[in-house]
Formats: C-alpha cells, sequence, structure tokens
DNA sequence: TGGTATTATGTAGCACGCGACATATTTCAG
DNA sequence: CTGAAATATGTCGCGTGCTACATAATACCA
C-alpha cells in the first residue's frame, strides 16, 4: 500500500514545502521566498556590484526567471536597477532603503527556516548532508558558482 | 567571493535540474516530468483504483495541480476519467493503453535517472541520504501518505 | 577598422506549484 | 428524513521555472 518513494519526487515535495512555509511566514511583507533569497543576497553584497548575472550564477536559474523576480521586486519598491557606467549591457541591481530596512527580519527568517528543517540534525549530519546535495548536484551536472570558478581555471 | 549557500536555495537548484534533465529526456514522447511521474504511478497501481486524491496524497500537492496534469495527460490520450460508480464525487483514473506502452520506457529513464543522481553513493549513504530527506519532511510538517496512515491510528 | 562572436538583457508562451473560491455528492447528527 | 459538515473535484489568478526567440553592447580577430 504504502509504495516505495522514487528521489525526483521525493526532493520535490521538499523543495515545496520549504517554499509554502516561506510563503507563508514572509507574507505579511509582501514577499515571497524567491523575493526574500534575491533580496538577502543582494543586501549581503551591498559592496559590490551585482547585477542580473551575478543573481542567475548564484541560484542557478535562467535569465529569464530572474527577470521576472526582479521586475516584481523592482515593481515593489524592493529594488532599483541602473546601467552599469564600464559597460552598458550590465544592469546594477541595487536594494532600496525599503529593502534593506527588511533584510534583519529576512535574514531571522530565512535562519528560522533552515534550523527548523534541520532540528535535531547534528553537526555532523548536517555537514554529510550538504555534501549529498553537493554531489548530487555535481552528478546530475547542475552548474554552481563554484564550478565555474574551476572551469577557469 | 564564493558565499555560502542556504539550504532553500540548493535543495530548489537540485529540484530544477533533475526536473530538467527529465523533461529533456523524454520530450521526444511529448512527456513532461510531473506527467512521467503520474503516469508511472498509474501503471504501476493498475490494479487499484486511482483517483485524484489518491495522487495528491502519493506526490504532496494541492488538488489544483493535480487537476492541471491530469488534464494536459488526458488532452494527449494519456489517459482517462470516469466517475466511480459507489461514489459519484470521485473520479477514477485510468492509463489507456497508449501510456502503458510508454511506461516501461517511462520506468527506464525514471531509473536511469535516479541512479545518475546517486552515482557514487554507496547503499548505506543512499539510505542515509533518504533518511535525512525524511527527517526534513517530518521537521518541516510536510504530509507524506505514511504519516497519514499514522494519523488515523 | 570591420565584421563576427560573445555577453547581458528583453519578452513570449508554456508547465507546474499554490491559495482561494466554487459546486456536487456523500455522511451524519438530530 | 432533513439540514449541516465533510469530501472530491472544478476553476481563476498569480509566482516561479523553463526554452526559444529577440536586441543592444562589448570583445576580438583579421
Amino acid at each position: 500500500m504504502t509504495e516505495k518513494k522514487h528521489i525526483g519526487p521525493l526532493i520535490r515535495m521538499l523543495d515545496n514545502t520549504i517554499e509554502q512555509k516561506m510563503n507563508n511566514d514572509v507574507s505579511q511583507m509582501e514577499l515571497t521566498s524567491a523575493q526574500v533569497f534575491t533580496l538577502h543576497f543582494l543586501c549581503k553584497n551591498e559592496d559590490k556590484d551585482i547585477c542580473r548575472k551575478d543573481i542567475e550564477a548564484f541560484f542557478g536559474l535562467s535569465h529569464a526567471t530572474v527577470s521576472g523576480i526582479i521586475s516584481r521586486l523592482e515593481a515593489k519598491g524592493f529594488l532599483e536597477s541602473v546601467s552599469a557606467e564600464d559597460d552598458r549591457r550590465k544592469k546594477l541591481i541595487m536594494a532600496t532603503e525599503k529593502a534593506k530596512k527588511c533584510d534583519s527580519t529576512v535574514a531571522e527568517q530565512i535562519k528560522e527556516t533552515e534550523e527548523l528543517l534541520l532540528k535535531n540534525f547534528s553537526e555532523e549530519e548536517k555537514e554529510q548532508l550538504f555534501m549529498y546535495i553537493s554531489r548530487m548536484l555535481d552528478n546530475i551536472g547542475a552548474q554552481t558558482p563554484e564550478k565555474r570558478e574551476d572551469e577557469k581555471c
């Protein structure tokens, strides 16, 4: 009766559930899960010039997907885009004051979700889990930022 | 430079990559990843009466999501819906001959993807990985079919 | 310098996920 | 038996993901 699950659907279920919980938790800020992670990435890298390509690379998303997330965040006043002076193809993405004000709450929310997810995991188990995920990503040929750096060498 | 990744985006990246690979591999059958897993579930349970609710429970999806997948599969002639005689609310979902013919290819594709993903994983590591995923699902309160059975007791 | 290749972004159309609202049928309390 | 609660499904609108097409700007080779 209880059939064995394939790992694909299991990972999908996990991903869906995480997203739903995050969506629910940050809905009062008028944000979604994907928007929260994007915003936090921008706030953490305030000192650097971040363009869309950097977001694509960091999260492993297509530029079309990033385009949607950015435009929705921009429409809500969480960030601004400016063409880079040295390379007018690039659009630099910058968090607004509104976004920066949210970031401590956002960071706390991300941390809480991560802690809930990994509740009762020892440090060693956490490390092992991250290794397993990394190995699966590697096996299936996902392009992580680390790999991109390797390719350059 | 290489920032630490949160587990949420990592799992999402893994999920996205698995789906993209599957989509690519089964595109010549006019199917998608979600459709393939649904179809395989139906073929495996040919002998049982399966309705939409069963698909929702097995994959942990909302009924709205299942509705979309089913209707697209039905439009392509992979399955048929019939109202159950004993309970006319229920719609029994049955794989057509066309679907059954695909199932061996589909099963092989699922197996191949799973093996690629878990390449170089020992049996013990695989077991541990499944335990970790199960624990995370449990921590975040996902409703797996197993948990539903527990609730009934 | 001129022309081509590469890079960064724009956009359309689709699949899949959800919540929220709806109807139809069954169940069950009274 | 009758009306309310529970169950199964229908549907809309939206966010997120993709591919496949596009343009504009830069880089680079001849």
